[in-house]
Order: structure tokens, then sequence, then C-alpha cells
RNA sequence: GUGAGUGUAGCUCAGCUUGGUUAGAGCACCAGAUUGUGGCUCUGGGGGUCGUGGGUUCAAGUCCCAUCACUCACCCCA
């Protein structure tokens, strides 16, 4: 037997309905926002990842689906959205068309790792960007886009956590303190954090060791440390976050785990899930798109992950999809009812209703039991007394009664009733 | 990459500790009770190389070894 890949999912027909409805509530809440939807090729070229994300990433050192194609172009099935976001406004110039670009996505997304409860390899997410401005309001509406969704679904039991990562200048200034501190006890850290003292120190407070933790418990807080203008940058986004009602708490320690992030970092967390349990994470990029020699654009955004949502909404007992119904159901009995019920199926469906008739030469007693499984409005019988007497025997399901309907009135019949 | 757990019917699982007739249950499916009528109830039925390969034994779903798959967790993240 062939299999699917390793942490893929096959989506079968009972799920779609879950996934439409949520992305349609997406869809309207972009809406509501005045977000417009931008979608990307599957795979891009990979240095567009190595370069955007950053080569010391997790994403780009050992989880992106890279291979040769049969030109010898290296390509990487994408892993997060933002850089081709990115590519994409940068190739199409969209800054020309307008000083600002309101973004967001719905799209598949692939990470070679190791899949356990909500990490998958293929997975989805939606996300939002918004390119062009360093107005913090931008950042808080972007929390505040995000919270909505969340709050539209009807998700309770969130967490939004805050921080910001400053910028270049003070980053470096406090990479240096926050060495200085490491340093005595640097021997004591774990490998890992060992390793990250050179290549991305930063990190370190990340790290769940609890021996790390320990050691961090006092170590300076880049958060102590920004310049003048980045403070009051978080302020400011602090300020809007308070105005808009969003609770909100200062994690100090939250380091997002792409290079490309400046000031803003958020994540939102739920606590219905197990081990991987942040359904939603962003922040402020200001240097990206230098990074991929686009113009300098100021820019914040978030990703949400799909799959992880749909499983908070079963945990909550949310059902946005609404129960489907089928509005008609033919049941013919015998061949002659048979050759002409697709006919009748046809002149049904082109007033829009849905109608479906046995294919399988049921029994009477077995086609209505698939009309109920089908949770149907009206099951239309064709036998050989309706033939002969040219009407149908109409059974309305939710009532349980019967009558007997013309041939030529049925359509009209059907219009009327179902729109009851 | 590391660690733990689980593989028995379409699905969820029991049976394995203490090896011993034809391997069970619930749900689902099919049929009948109701000779042309759903949901509820009752009765009956179909469906299994017990993940795979090897070993121990008179005898293996059950014990041992290997292997594969899946799941969860670490790491990291959505």
């Amino acid at each position: 037997m062939i299999r699917r890949i390793k942490g893929t999912q096959d989506i079968l027909p009972d799920e779609t309905p879950k996934w439409v409805a949520l992305e349609n509530l997406i869809r309207k809440m972009m809406g509501r926002y005045n977000f417009h939807e931008l979608r990307t090729p599957i795979f891009e070229q990979t240095q567009l990842f190595a370069r955007g994300i950053g080569q010391l990433t997790d994403i780009v050192s050992k989880e992106m689906y890279t291979f040769l194609d049969r030109g010898k172009k290296q390509l990487t099935l994408k892993p997060e959205m933002t850089a081709p976001i990115m590519r994409a406004y940068i190739e199409n110039k969209l800054y020309a068309k307008a000083p600002l670009n309101k973004l967001f996505y719905i799209a598949p997304l692939f990470r070679q790792e190791n899949p356990q409860a909500g990490r998958l390899r293929q997975f989805h997410q939606f996300g939002a960007e918004t390119l062009g401005t360093p107005d913090p309001n931008a950042d808080a509406e972007m929390i505040d886009l995000a919270w909505s969704i969340f709050k539209e679904i009807g998700l309770t039991n969130l967490t939004l956590r805050l921080n910001s990562v400053g910028d270049p200048n003070c980053r470096a200034d406090y990479k240096i303190k926050l060495k200085e501190y490491i340093r005595p006890n640097l021997d004591k850290y774990c490998p890992d954090c060992q390793r990250r003292y050179d290549e991305n120190p930063l990190r370190i407070l990340d790290c769940k060791n609890p021996t790390c933790v320990a050691l961090n418990q006092n170590a300076p807080k880049l958060v102590d440390n920004l310049c003048d203008d980045c403070r009051a940058h978080y302020d400011a986004v602090k300020e809007q976050l308070h105005r808009l009602n969003i609770p909100f708490a200062e994690d100090p320690y939250l380091v997002r785990g792409l290079d490309y992030y400046t000031r803003t970092v958020f994540e939102i967390t739920s606590s219905a899930l197990g081990a991987q349990n942040a359904i939603c994470g962003g922040g402020r990029y200001d240097l990206l798109a230098k990074e991929l020699d686009g113009p300098d654009t100021p820019a914040v955004g978030f990703a949400a992950g799909i799959e992880r949502l749909l499983m908070v909404m079963e945990q909550q007992g949310i059902v946005l999809a609404k129960k489907a119904r089928l509005d008609v159901f033919l049941a013919p009995l015998g061949d002659k009812a048979r050759a002409e019920g697709l006919a009748w199926l046809q002149k049904i469906r082109a007033t829009g209703l849905s109608a479906e008739m046995d294919l399988l030469g049921r029994s009477i007693k077995a086609q209505m039991r698939e009309a109920n499984r089908q949770n149907t409005r009206f099951v239309l019988i064709l036998g050989e007394n309706e033939l002969e007497k040219q009407e149908f025997a109409v059974k309305l399901m939710d009532k349980g009664e019967q009558i007997n309907v013309p041939f030529e009135t049925i359509i009209d019949f059907l219009e009327k009733e179902s729109a009851k």
C-alpha cells in the first residue's frame, strides 16, 4: 500500500466543512480590516529563505524541503510566508502602486520536522502583513486583527505575550551586556546554549533547560536596554493595546525564532493545546525588505496555525460549519423510474437546490435510510403508482408527512417549500 | 537527531500479566420484524494473513529477537 508522506494529512470530506468555515471567517475578518489576499508559489529559490529567515535559524538549517530541479536549480518548498510575501512585494513593485500595502494569505507550508501533536510537515497558516509604515498603530492593528479573529471564532483561554527585541543598534549593545553576564558561567550552560553564545546569544534566554533558566534568572533584559526610539515605539504599542482592551503580558524573554524581527514581537498561546501551544506569532520586521534587495520598507505581520486553531476549537466544542443538508433525495423504484430520475435531478438542481438519487438500486427502505443519513429535507418517491398518475410522492422528512405532487408543479412546489 | 509508548474488524478498543477449543465487544455497514417508507427498538448477517519477518514451544494474538509504521515528548515552532 502506498501511504501518505509522514507528517502530512488527508483532509476528508467530513472535515473539509470545518476548514471552509474557518477560512470563510478569516476572509470575512480580513475584509473588515481591509487586508487583501496575496498568493505566492508553493516553492521559491532556496536563497530567499536562507537570506530572509536567517542561516542559523532552525527552519533554514535543518527543516527545509530543499531539492534540485532538473535544471539544477536549488528550490525550497516554502516553510513560512513572510519572505515570499516580501519577495512578491518587491518583485511586483507593490510599493510603487500604493504607499501602504495590507496583505493577507492562507497557505500550506512545509517543514521537515518530526511530527507530533500540533506539528506537521505540511501544515497551514493564515497571516497578514502591513508593509510600508513604522507606525506603532500598525503593530497594534495587527495584534487587534489576530485577536479579533480568535474572538470571532469564539476561542477563550488565550494568552498574548508581548516583547520588544529592539533594533540592530540597541540589540548590539544589549548582546554585549548579555554576553558579559553569561560569560562567567558559560561552562554551566547546556551545550546548545554554549553554541548559541557566539551564534545568537539572544536565544539563550529562550532555553527551556532548567539549569539555563536558573542561570538566566538575573540576566539583563533587552526591554531595559532599548534605545529611545525603540522604547517610545514599544510604549506606544502597549498604550494602544490598552485602548483596544486587549489583555497582554509582557514577556522579556520572548524571542522569535526568525532573524528578521525588530522591535515588536508577540505570541498568542492557548492552554487547550499540548506541548505545541502557540497558535499565533508575529512582530515587526523593518529590515527584511532591504535584506532582500528591496527598498527600505518597515513592516509588521503575524502568522497563525490553522491545524492548531482547529484543535483548540475541537477542544472547546466550537462548531462553525453548519450541518450539511441535502434538499432533495429522489427515490426511484424500478427500471423505468430509474431511467427518468436523472432528468428530474437536472431540473431540480437548476433551481439551486441540491439533489441526489439512489445509484445502487436499493430498496425503498434502504433509500429512505440513506436520505435520512444525508439529513435530507424532501424525498421524492417515484414508483409505478406515481409514474401512472404522473406525480411524485413527496415525503417532508422533518415533519414526517407525505403528500402527492403532480409532475407539472413539482419544481414550483420544491422552490416554495424549501424557502420556508 | 534523542527518548518513551502503541500496532487485533471500516472506526474505538478488550483479550497479552498467568501461551491451550471455531479471536470478542461497541459503533458503522447489510438484511428482516414493517410484501412501497427514515430516525427509536428488537433479531440475524457479512467483515480479521491479530503490522511484517524470524525464533522458543506439542501449541503463539499472548513469550523472545529483529524490522517497519504510527503516536507522544525533547529541541524548535504555527
